[in-house]
RNA sequence: UCCGGUGUGGCGCAACGGUAGCGCACUCGACUGUUAAUCGAGUUGUUAGAGGUUCGAAUCCUCUCACCGGAGCCA
């Protein structure tokens, strides 16, 4: 059996043991004094939103320093005994026979407080916020999030594929890539008045990835159901609550699924991990339906009973055409929905998730399957109020023929994609995929409005402080 | 990138073109079990930066920077 370090406070407060002897290690949230000889203090270890009082009272051989040198931000080990508490906020409480101050902080200048920041000044802080009620409920949602992600796919025989964060291949549509180069920026080799790539590190122009999807169809092409789940990243100067530069994104990839398939398997899994995060992060689910957005339960809870709308992209256009709705944008069918004709759809008609597909072939990428009519192609978006598109899949077209045509008509080499083309020469299969932004699924599931407060350490244009 | 808004003690905010103030935090004191403890006293400012208008600018004008919201691009 592994040595003890010390008693977590999720398990402490799930104690039946009175009189146990404990050991709690953690930062102080709050201390409150009473000059009859005690305090009270609060120590959060992020093992749950709660954190547990502990007592220490004048007896106490450290007690001189305990009054005077710990303060909110400090961190400590407490040895004592597990005791039902006198007061009312909580069932346990600890006795102190013991505390080590492990690093005291100096309260003049801890920036963190006993009271409510805004997020924006928390963001400047980006080090010290996780030590915060807010960012740990995030952090410990998104863990879940997180695990129940791979839960869902192992569940179901996908293999998890780790596709390369650095990359020659550009998935066409997809955005922005930066650049990977260990070329002297300030003397770059030229050929014919050109950067001369044969000399970079790789022998050609490379990247970071935008998407793992290509990658991930060769492998589907193989071994059938795979799925990735890794950073990503766009050079694009998006400045919006709902982008990132660098994010993570789920894209599974199916063999054999056509687009109802691919529909299906995503609202399954949308609802799968809905119904985990409430049942399994009960105590954070509850913070933020009290301080962040006191509908996201009833919200979460809906979305996992209802059956998600589907409609074809034609159709929604007609409904937005005879909507009587005065759009920024006017809607004809060819055009990109926006984010007022998504939500309109979402939030006004059908009141809740809402999968649109079959878009017309000209605002879609390359990949997508085309429909027997020609015009349109076998794409679909997943979205959901308020947050719009969380999920964009689509059925891979998997005629060799028909995927070069399209290539050409998009004025794309088919040559720099021989191997994706490959795939449809030997041995071609139909199959399907989507792809799912982690983020914009935690800012969903927990209610928060900034998509830079659910990731540790966002990097959007001009901030990578952290 | 475009449109709009904001920038004032550590944090959140107030102040008609006329002496920069409040709450919280912090420091000290009071209090025998506190829960955002409470009560009393005290400390804290180049009003984002540069220029301009004015007898006088936090306030009006110009530019720069930063942040927020919305849009575009998208996940």
């Amino acid at each position: 059996m592994p040595k003890k370090i010390r008693d977590k406070v999720k398990d402490l407060l799930n104690s039946k043991e009175e009189n146990a002897s404990v050991i709690v290690k953690g930062w102080v949230r709050t201390k409150r004094d009473s000059k009859g000889g005690f305090s009270f203090l609060e120590i959060n270890d992020g093992s749950c939103l709660a954190g547990f009082q502990v007592v220490a009272d004048h007896t106490l051989p450290s007690y001189q320093a305990v009054a005077s040198q710990l303060h909110t931000g400090s961190c400590v080990a407490v040895t004592g005994k597990l005791v039902a508490s006198q007061g009312k906020g909580q069932q346990w409480e600890v006795h102190s026979s013991e505390i080590e101050l492990y690093g005291s902080a100096d309260a003049e200048k801890y920036p963190l407080q006993k009271k409510r920041h805004s997020f924006e000044f928390l963001r400047e802080i980006a080090h010290l916020r996780p030590r915060t009620n807010t960012l740990g409920a995030v952090m410990r949602v998104r863990n879940r999030l997180s695990h129940s992600i791979h839960n869902f796919f192992q569940d179901r025989g996908f293999l998890y594929l780790n596709t390369p964060v650095i990359t020659a291949s550009d998935c066409e549509g997809a955005g922005e890539m930066f650049q990977v180069t260990t070329l002297d920026m300030d003397r770059l080799p030229l050929n014919n008045g050109k950067t001369d790539y044969s000399q970079d590190f790789f022998g050609k122009r490379t990247g970071l990835t935008v998407s793992g999807q290509l990658e991930g169809e060769i492998y589907a092409m193989a071994l059938s159901d795979v799925y990735t789940f890794g950073p990503t990243f766009r050079a694009e100067n998006s400045n919006t609550s709902r982008h990132l530069a660098e994010f993570w994104m789920v894209e599974p990839e199916m063999a054999f699924y056509d687009l109802d398939d691919d529909m299906d398997l995503a609202e399954q899994f949308l609802k799968f991990l809905m119904k985990d995060v409430m049942e399994n992060c009960q105590q954070d689910m509850e913070f933020f339906n009290q301080r962040i957005d006191k509908t996201i339960l009833q919200t979460l809870t809906d979305i996992v009973e209802c059956e998600f709308e589907r409609i074809h992209y034609s159709d929604a256009i007609h409904l937005l055409e005879k909507s009587g709705e005065s759009f920024v944008y006017s809607v004809e069918w060819g055009c990109n929905l926006q984010s007022e004709h998504e939500r309109y759809l979402s939030e006004k008609v059908f009141k809740k998730p809402v999968i649109i597909y079959n878009y017309p072939e000209e605002i879609k990428p390359f990949y997508m399957k085309l429909n027997e009519d020609k015009e349109t192609v076998r794409a679909m978006d997943v979205l959901l109020p308020k947050l719009g598109e969380i999920i964009g899949g689509s059925q891979r077209e998997d005629d060799l023929d028909k995927l070069t045509a399209r290539m050409k008509e998009k004025e794309m080499d088919p040559e720099e994609y021989w191997w994706y083309l490959d795939l449809r020469r030997y041995g071609s299969a139909p199959h399907s995929g989507f792809g799912l932004g982690f983020e914009r699924l935690v800012q969903f599931v927990t209610g928060m409005e900034n998509i830079r407060d659910v990731i540790p350490f966002p990097r959007t244009p001009k901030h990578a402080e952290f």
